[in-house]
DNA sequence: TAGATTTGTGAGTGATCACTTACATGATAA
DNA sequence: TTATCATGTAAGTGATCACTCACAAATCTA
């Protein structure tokens, strides 16, 4: 693991954790191991070194949920939505609070980021027959949302019977 | 108004716009046109000052839900939960903001603060002969949640429109 | 091997942080 | 009138902030 990697560690688990503005660079190196100069010699500032540990993990985001958008079966786009906060590994815990930290620290935020899965979503309740499919996308994508908070937030909650739940109310079983 | 309460105005602003750790008490004392010093006569840290805007708004927010508690028709208690967040008015916002904000940037949350109105939801839903009451509340308490969170950071959301969305959905209608 | 480039650091920089101190002012009360 | 006390501020305090600079060591390339 190169010192570069360190620090762009050391930053997820410090942004994620305390926030980015509560994080100094001092601190960063400290727990990366490295002088504080080399942040700056890598990302040149604190605002690089956010903008590298966010696009990194952005990548692997997508990952998760563009097979959703490519899924043809309706009750399976329904069913992958609904397990997608129930399945992420806690590895990737830090990095989706940090972009949950983010969304209400800076003003970064883009509502249009879930827009391509809301409207996946609503494809898919019309498909399925139901009365208001784009209301139904939104009301689904706020629920698992704020359930997304609940679990970041540190809520105790039982995951295997949260899905059982959801899956018998979406008729999806 | 007293310069007390211009500080506790201008706190309160600058803390839910731009957050507890990046609002500094020169730009507090500057917005509220009086010197800094004076927040500490006042308030003794920049913390104090915090707590007592957090402590301010809390009360206002209860006499928000109690109604709620007290009510006696289960689907009363189910529409009246449904309204809370869409009937919050504007001016509001600021403190409701903050709430969100914090629970985010520092450590102090407590998830057993919306507790009782998740029991009395589960209570409504199992009067109604709903088959997992429990459940039902968890659910209806995410989303009502995730739902807040749009509207505070700026999604634009027709709120008459999903408040009858949701009356239906719920069969309060 | 020699020169160029990348990676790395110790010791700073001025700016800003939360907070303090010494002292002035205005209202109240005996 | 005079003593008391709450309200207010200008001018600081040391600590910490993000960031720079001069220079060394390691690595790569010809």
């Amino acid at each position: 693991m190169t010192k570069k990697e360190k620090i762009l560690e050391a930053g997820l688990k410090l942004f994620a954790t305390e926030g980015y503005t509560a994080t100094s660079t001092n601190k960063i190196a400290n727990a990366a191991g490295v002088s504080e100069a080399l942040i700056f010699r890598h990302f040149l500032s604190k605002e690089g070194l956010l903008s590298a540990i966010v696009k990194e993990g952005e990548s692997a985001f997508k990952n998760l949920y563009t097979p959703i958008l490519k899924e043809s079966d309706p009750k399976e786009v329904i069913r992958l939505t609904i397990a997608l906060p129930l399945t992420v590994p806690e590895s990737h815990y830090e990095f989706w609070r940090l972009q949950f930290r983010l969304k209400w620290e800076l003003q970064s935020v883009n509502h249009k980021k879930s827009q391509p899965l809301i409207d996946k979503l609503s494809w898919a309740f019309a498909e399925l027959g139901v009365a208001h499919p784009k209301q139904e996308a939104e009301f689904l994508s706020d629920y698992l949302e704020g359930l997304a908070s609940q679990i970041l937030l540190g809520k105790e909650v039982n995951k295997k019977k949260t899905e059982e739940f959801l899956l018998l109310k979406y008729k999806l079983t």
